[in-house]
DNA sequence: ATCCGTGCAAATCCTTTGCATGCTC
DNA sequence: GAGCATGCAAAGGATTTGCACGGAT
């Protein structure tokens, strides 16, 4: 949840105009935790404006990711492209019933690959994806359980 | 590189059809290290049999996966959903620059979140991915690089 | 006043679906 | 011979693009 703030300085610094669309779809950002797609942070910010184009959403977040204020996740984008305002190097928690996204901010200083590992890349950096059921999808699924010696 | 009659044997088993089309495709997926995504089956597969559906290669890596024969991932889904023969746990390295993808092998095993880093889930698995340069893509940076005094 | 950003709509890309025919079992 | 799999084409969802108007600087 970083200030929004930061993310309008870094519009006005990049030269670009700081209008009332991009203000509420920062704003959005700043307060999600969740990992919006581009179409989530549509709805939402149409529910406040409501002339606000898709456009203008898909243009506001692919400036901010070219501005590094923002990055995209590829990561069970089954509805599409999710956006992660957490910009510190951190590591994903999701739900592979329901999808839902939390971010791990353990520090695991231990990985690195050998050099013959590396096959010649240069490292940059790494993120660990952890896979799981979500409290609310374990429920559902004990309830489902059915006995084997139906 | 699995065994391609291991997949054969897979879609047998459970009472499916064994056609040259699927051969085709199991042929090209087990002979591919490079994670290729449906249209890079499909145009392969298209170039031996000229006309082969995208729909058929759709329905088949669907089948593949539901099977457990092979694997989705969403990572650098630029160009689609890419496909992993590899069933073994894994991690994978990526060229940030052309999205060249390796697989690594390395079992860190140490890896695990506390409970409440957890917060409620529970955790199935994890996979680490790496972000860097491959060597073909350092070579172009390099070439590139203009002295700051220009 | 200038020019960038917006909204709209059409276009594009990837993937899915419906249906009649053909091939595997 | 029965039924699933195929190929085609059209539909669908997400994202991109072109263009004229309007607002931020």
């Amino acid at each position: 949840m970083p200030d929004p703030e930061a993310l309008i300085e870094l519009l006005r610094q990049s030269g670009r105009k700081i209008t009332p669309q991009r203000r509420a779809i920062i704003e959005l950002l700043a307060h999600d935790t969740t990992h919006p797609t581009a179409e989530d942070i549509y709805q939402r910010a149409a529910a406040m404006m409501p002339d606000m184009s898709r456009a203008t959403v898909y243009n506001t977040l692919h400036e901010l990711v070219a501005l590094g204020g923002l990055i995209e996740t590829h990561e069970f984008s089954e509805s599409g492209i999710r956006y992660d305002t957490n910009l510190g190097p951190h590591h994903h928690l999701i739900c592979t019933h329901c999808h839902a996204l939390v971010d791990i901010s353990h520090n695991f200083a231990e990985i690195t690959l050998s050099l013959r590992e590396a096959s010649g890349y240069q490292i940059m950096r790494h993120q660990i994806t952890f896979y799981g059921l979500c409290p609310t999808c374990q429920e559902r699924e004990k309830e489902q359980a059915t006995p084997a010696n139906t």
